[in-house]
DNA sequence: TTGGTCATGTAAGTCGTTACATGATTGG
DNA sequence: CCAATCATGTAACGACTTACATGACCAA
């Protein structure tokens, strides 16, 4: 139940639309917190209802409407107390390395397939984090800019700090998954023999 | 949807009950996927109605009965079928970076208690599938040793080493999260002056 | 005038969580 | 005889997914 707070997260740095925050979920907390369309404008509706947001009607042309939000005090105390709060974890649930750990059911071409698939999935999340350091290094994400103008003085090198631990944190994982999968495909040519050339 | 997949490792070994699956994911598959006795009986009544199960209604001492599920030819063939397909990810959704990502909003107190929060759970995983490893080495595992009770020869290194590979892998993402977790607390110190002794 | 993007949803379904519910058997 | 454990569920709810649906605005 993070999506509420992601979505706080933003609206803090300033009043959004539904569609601003959904485009944000896209590049900004998205590369932590996915969330489609159809599951943040209900959520906005309700946090609107619980007296966490404040919805404003702006007119767009003729007849074309947009919501506007504004966070409320009670909607910056929910995101405080949530940041103070004990985190929750999930029960571990872990479709790749079940599969790993009953390879020896699969066939050597099968095994390989799956290690490179994990590879591939992980080099790209490794792209998207890496680039959301670049960015933060470059002060180029709209966000982070927006948030930085809202910020006084002596709190930007920590909002910038604290941002650059959260990806380095991702970043570090992705190159773990990455070596992990390499080493098992040097399992499974130590076990199965080297592939043959394709 | 991996439930009936960790389901179908177990019962590949032999017959079972649901209540002795329930009690396998405490200690062998539940490391790497966990799931609630709420949600395996159903499941297993599923599964035997889609036919990848045999149920065998038995008698328990004067009126108890027990319900043995056998895997069945279709049951296997769903197994193999799942190794060889292609890994379906997950969209990120990781409530500890997310917060990590703005605790700048936090007091320097409530940013300690949360990365200290963090490596209790991943030394609590750490833990668990450090005991894996030691089980598998030490042929101590009750699933495992049924496995290569039934398996061939020539196949017994590789379940293990398959094995290993996974619950390595576990380790290693557990050593990194903590890792991290660690120079989130010397970050902390760093921005915002080092603890006072409590 | 047409295609992209702005804008906002609904509906059906799956997976998982939490809490509740019940009763039999077996070992000490 | 009593507690542990064997044994099997149901019910309600919440989060997320996928697919569908609609229409206005704006720039080329």
């Amino acid at each position: 139940m993070s999506l509420r707070y992601a979505l706080l997260a933003l609206v803090r740095v300033g009043p959004q639309s539904g569609y601003e925050l959904q485009k944000q979920f896209a590049v900004s907390v998205g590369h932590v917190w996915h969330a489609p369309d159809s599951q943040i404008y209900p959520e906005l509706r309700r946090m609107e209802g619980e007296g966490l947001l404040a919805g404003e009607e702006q007119t767009r042309g003729e007849r074309g409407t947009r919501r506007l939000y504004h966070i409320t005090p009670a909607g910056e105390q929910a995101f405080l107390d949530w940041m103070a709060s004990p985190p929750d974890y999930q029960r571990v649930r872990d479709p790749a390395h079940l599969r790993a750990a009953y390879l020896e059911a699969a066939t050597p071409a099968q095994g390989r397939a799956f290690l490179r698939a994990h590879i591939a999935q992980w080099e790209g999340e490794l792209e998207q984090w890496r680039g959301e350091l670049v960015r933060i290094d470059a002060a180029d994400n709209p966000m982070l800019v927006r948030r930085l103008a809202v910020t006084a003085d002596e709190d930007r090198e920590r909002t910038i700090a604290y941002k650059r631990f959260a990806y380095e944190g991702l970043v570090e994982r992705a190159l773990g998954e990455i070596q992990w999968a390499r080493s098992g495909l040097d399992l499974i040519d130590r076990l199965e023999g080297a592939e043959e050339a394709p």
